[in-house]
DNA sequence: CTACGGCCCGGACTGCGGTACGGAGTCAAG
DNA sequence: CTTGACTCCGTACCGCAGTCCGGGCCGTAG
C-alpha cells in the first residue's frame, strides 16, 4: 500500500547507461560490450543517440555470470546455463539431458573441493582426530582417475 | 613378506620418459615441458642423451593439477597449493595465512556451487517439496555481494 | 554555449594455457 | 645396421577472455 519506495506504481524501471551497470557490477565497459558480442548479454534497446539502455537487472547476470566463472565454468558452458533458464519447459530430451550432465559435473566438484578442504585444514594443523599430519595426501586425495 | 609385485625390495621405482607421463596422465607431452618452464614440474634428471627420467609419481601430480584447474585454480594458484605441500612446518604467518585464505575461498566455491546444483535440480523437475518450479531464481541465487 | 566526462565503434593488444612445427639426435626391434 | 618411433629444443602459433586505444558523438553542469 505504501508508495514511499523510489519504484512506484506506473514507473517503467529505470534504465542504466553502461558506465553505470559495469561500476555496479564491478566489470570494465568493454566487458559489457564484448559479452554482449559473444551472445552473453543480450543486445539492450538504444536511445536515439546511441547509447544503451540496460535494464537493472543486467546488473544480476553479470554477478551471476562472474561467480560462474570463478567457479570453473567456461563463456560458453555459462551461456549454455543461462539458455537453461531461458528454456523453463525443457522436458525436450536433449536440453535436460545437458542439464543433467552439468548437475553430475557440479557435484563432482563439490566433492573434489570437499576433500581438498579437508586436506589443508589438516596441513592448517586444524586436525580434527590427531591424525598423522606429516606427509601430504593432497595429491593422492584428488586424483582419481577418469 | 610377498615379493611377488613389480616393486621388489631393492629396486629404484624406474622412471619413465616424457610420452609415458603424458599417456598416463592424458596430456601432451608439450604440455609437460610447459608445466616444467612454468616451474610446476620439477625438473627432472635426464640420462646421457638428454631424454628425461620422470619418478612415477609424477602422473598423479599432474592428474592433480589438472584437477585443481578444473576447480577453477589458475596455475600460479595450483603452484601455491603446490608449495604449501612442500613446506610442511609451516606455521610461518605468511604461509599459514595464504591457507586460511585458500580454505575460505574453497567453502565458498562449496556453498555456491551447492546453490548451484540445487537450482539446476529443481529445472530438472526432481523438486523436492513441491515448489513454484517457474520463474528460475537462478541468478538471484547465486549473485550476493562480496 | 562550452567544456568535460560519458559513451560509441572498430580494431589492436594482452596474458594465460597450452599446441604445433621442424630439424636433429636417440633407442630398440628386426 | 637400418628403420621408425620417440625425444630433444626453440619458436611460432592458437583460442579464450578480456583490455586498451583513438577518434568522434552525446549530454549536462556551470
Amino acid at each position: 500500500m505504501a508508495q514511499g519506495s523510489e519504484k512506484a506504481m506506473g514507473e517503467v524501471a529505470k534504465p542504466l547507461r553502461s558506465g553505470e551497470v559495469a561500476r555496479r557490477s564491478g566489470v570494465n565497459v568493454e566487458t559489457l560490450r564484448f559479452y554482449e558480442r559473444e551472445g552473453l548479454l543480450p543486445e539492450p534497446p538504444r536511445r536515439e543517440s546511441g547509447y544503451r539502455k540496460y535494464p537493472p537487472e543486467t546488473v544480476e547476470l553479470i554477478r551471476f555470470i562472474k561467480r560462474a566463472q570463478e567457479l570453473g565454468f567456461s563463456l560458453r558452458e555459462v551461456q549454455e546455463l543461462l539458455s537453461v533458464r531461458n528454456a523453463p519447459r525443457a522436458k525436450s530430451g536433449p536440453v535436460r539431458r545437458l542439464l543433467a550432465a552439468k548437475v553430475v559435473e557440479i557435484e563432482r566438484k563439490i566433492q573434489d573441493l570437499q576433500v581438498l578442504k579437508q586436506v589443508l585444514d589438516e596441513l592448517l594443523g586444524r586436525c580434527d582426530g590427531r591424525r598423522s599430519a606429516s606427509s601430504c595426501p593432497l595429491i593422492r586425495s584428488l586424483c582419481r582417475e577418469d
